[in-house]
DNA sequence: TACGGTATGTGGTTATTACCACATTTTTCA
DNA sequence: TGAAAAATGTGGTAATAACCACATACCGTA
């Protein structure tokens, strides 16, 4: 398994080499690989393990009984998913978690850091804010998915998600993570209507786009 | 101001008499009162305080320059919030913070838990947890809103939100935290379609209302 | 209890979206 | 490279919600 690529990541900066030892190895942590469209987690379940995604990317969303599918979010190369279940105890997951792309995924048992007791190593403390970080920073993504999805018209929504990613990404044009299926179920419309009104967002000269790249025309102020 | 109340809140859970006296010194807590409607915080200000609401309760919503406006949740009597912006830095508030009724808010400064030194107290330590803990729990409320306004009609809407909430309290008859618009815009929808559908919704023997008490009536099974 | 203000509900109309069937384009991989 | 599969786009129609105007109910208080 790669250390390095643990030792790098977010959820261990600020550790020492030797706290990071210590850390490694009170975490039991494991690794997997996952082909595409295959379910990393999966709804109800209960976890202990705090996953990072290796290699890849996935998607974190959920099917209810009918076929529908939310998607909440999407985790990148480097992003950390399921430390709420993890930390919490009890907590079945209300998610999926789908290999947007083949995948190798580390899990790490973040339960450890449930329970604070008197004599807590310096590691533990370094991971629980670290932890936090994490957990406050997912709080934010969700809450920008809110103001994505609350305009009541789908083009008011893709321009809420395509201003807020161009504003992430410091440019006006960028990928998108989602194909147009995702992006619908991500916005919470339907994929046809999608396309419809993103061709004619095109057509109006708001934006232009194909496939995956798209690129917001900002308009002058009058 | 009431001491006590403090240290038997969520924040403080698990601190000795002696950690706790520290963490309240540390933490320079204020207090404040705000009258039903007033701004507690407002979007785009940068805070360095987590806040407690000691009586009454809170909206947590976002307005944008057209008036729209959209409601992410509630904090109730005992209940955080802003425990994002304070833990993160330079993260100025996506959120206003509106006083629901007449309210009581103690402001603590848990910038103080942003860094983690060598010396860390244990009172240190367990707040982190709790904070965590605060954190990882406003996730799933997030999480929750989520699915509660993804499905495609009003309906959908308001049976996920009503479920949600009955499954919460434990019985199918509670009240309802918000007003007519707060729930409008809680779950994305036009005021006086709302009205319409839920009054649609008691004539088919889906539910029954009047004002914030509401009954969900479970259907027999086929 | 009467008043004014606020909250909630209803009717009617138009705009928007979901839904279905299918065309077109792109990707995959044998 | 070519065929099959997957992804994306388009047209048409019915369902649904937004929007506006206004009626009714409810609430605090003078």
């Amino acid at each position: 398994m790669d250390k390095n690529l643990l030792k790098n990541s977010i959820f261990f900066k600020g550790l020492t080499e030797e706290e990071a030892d210590s850390a490694l190895k009170a975490l039991k942590t494991s690794e997997r690989n996952f082909s595409k469209g295959e379910r990393i987690l999966k709804a109800g379940d209960k976890t202990e393990y705090l996953g990072l995604i290796a290699k890849g990317s996935a998607t974190i969303e959920s099917n209810d009984l009918w076929g529908n599918r939310t998607v909440l979010g999407h985790v990148e190369q480097g992003g950390f998913f399921a430390e709420t279940y993890a930390f919490l105890e009890d907590e079945p997951l209300l998610v999926d978690v789908v290999a947007n792309e083949d995948c190798r995924v580390v899990f790490l048992k973040a339960s450890e850091l449930r329970h604070v007791n008197d004599s807590i190593d310096t590691w533990q403390v370094k991971l629980l804010s670290n932890l936090l970080r994490i957990s406050t920073g997912k709080n934010l993504q969700l809450s920008e998915k809110s103001f994505q999805t609350s305009p009541k018209t789908i083009r008011g929504k893709v321009m809420a998600y395509l201003n807020s990613l161009s504003l992430r990404k410091g440019t006006s044009r960028f990928l998108i993570p989602f194909d147009r299926q995702q992006m619908a179920d991500y916005l919470n419309v339907e994929r046809t209507a999608l396309s419809k009104e993103l061709s004619k967002m095109q057509r109006d000269g708001l934006i232009r786009f194909r496939g995956h790249d798209f690129e917001v025309l900002y308009k002058d102020i009058d």
